[in-house]
DNA sequence: AACGGGCACAACCGCGTGCTG
DNA sequence: GCAGCACGCGGTTGTGCCCGT
């Protein structure tokens, strides 16, 4: 049962009763009416309109994050972690442009993301979550187990099998990734490692993972690709592009369906950095021990 | 079965910003 | 310029669920 406080501070405003705490169905249908025949906004307005007992804000957020029916629910699927992680190391904790960036992904969900897991996995390592040691972890350990899962989802005969992707993805409505080319040109785990190159921060899109093969690809053949630098984003994904600000481009997972996917794997491959691939594998001999690769390369249920 | 701790997530709060009269 | 309002954002809190003991 929700809290009831009475709101007498706002001295245009009758005293009334406001219900607080968790929305009733009731309340969320009265909610749904009433934008649905009036639509959103005016949100101090709506509340009294649509009389539900609840400050305007209080009904802007159980919309935005809730009810919209554009929300997806479910766990957040290896690409949109990806994602997550690579925007926040660009834009830190910013997270409705982060956000607007996941489609049906609420600011709210990306931050309980990351105060969850995210900074549960540094706690567990000693380190700043907004540290530069812990990005390296993140990206030299962290990503490339994303990636792995990404690769396991795809290339499963069954992908309703038992793997960790499957759990993680267990109460999401949404149909299971089926086949990619990138995922499944992937190498091992631990040659992934070795094998996934990030540009620069002064790079003109985000710095994302490239992947490539080391013996089937050479830098001289290496297709371009300048406006899809992040293999993971360019397989899985589509561009983004902020008209707003033109450089402001990335690639974002659209869809839970990969059927729609059909690309080419080694136009895929995006670009290679040798001196960054360089910086990630001193990174991993300088700091990064054997039982905290360990423990990133464990993180399960991530 | 009961209990307690941890976790995930929904919801709230305070503050900043932009718009309008 | 200023006050009031609406809205958005990020941090924090509350609560229900799960799991281990």
């Amino acid at each position: 049962m929700p809290n009831v406080t009475k709101k007498v501070s706002n001295s245009n405003e009758d005293p009334m009763e406001l219900r607080r705490g968790p929305w009733t169905l009731e309340e969320d249908s009265m909610l749904i009416h009433y934008i649905a025949c009036n639509g959103e906004g005016r949100w101090n307005l709506l509340a009294k309109c649509a009389g539900l007992k609840r400050t305007g804000k209080s009904c802007r957020l159980r919309w935005l994050n809730y009810l919209k029916p554009d929300i997806k629910r479910g766990n957040l699927t290896p690409q949109e972690q990806l994602l997550i992680l690579e925007l926040h190391s660009k834009w830190g904790n910013r997270w409705s442009k982060i956000a607007q960036h996941l489609p049906g992904r609420t600011d709210n969900e990306i931050k309980n993301y990351w105060r969850t897991r995210v900074q549960k996995q540094a706690r567990q390592l000693n380190i700043e979550s907004n540290s530069k040691r812990f990005l390296e972890a993140v990206r030299c350990f962290w990503m490339p187990r994303l990636l792995q899962k990404m690769e396991q989802t795809s290339s499963s005969p069954d992908s309703t099998s038992n793997s960790s992707l499957t759990t993680m993805n267990s109460q999401s409505s949404a149909p299971p990734p089926s086949h990619n080319p990138i995922a499944s040109s992937l190498v091992s785990p631990s040659t992934l490692i070795h094998n996934i190159s990030y540009p620069t921060e002064n790079s003109s899109c985000i710095t994302s993972p490239s992947v490539h093969s080391s013996d089937s690809l050479k830098i001289s053949e290496q297709p371009q690709v300048p406006q899809h630098p992040a293999a993971p984003f360019y397989a899985f994904g589509t561009t983004v592009y902020n008209h707003q600000n033109p450089t402001d481009c990335y690639f974002v997972d659209t869809s839970y369906n990969m059927e729609s996917f059909n690309l080419d794997p080694i136009s895929a491959m995006g670009t290679y950095d040798e001196n960054t691939l360089l910086d990630c594998q001193m990174a991993d001999g300088d700091w990064i021990s054997d039982s905290m690769a360990d423990s990133l390369w464990n993180m399960n249920g991530m």
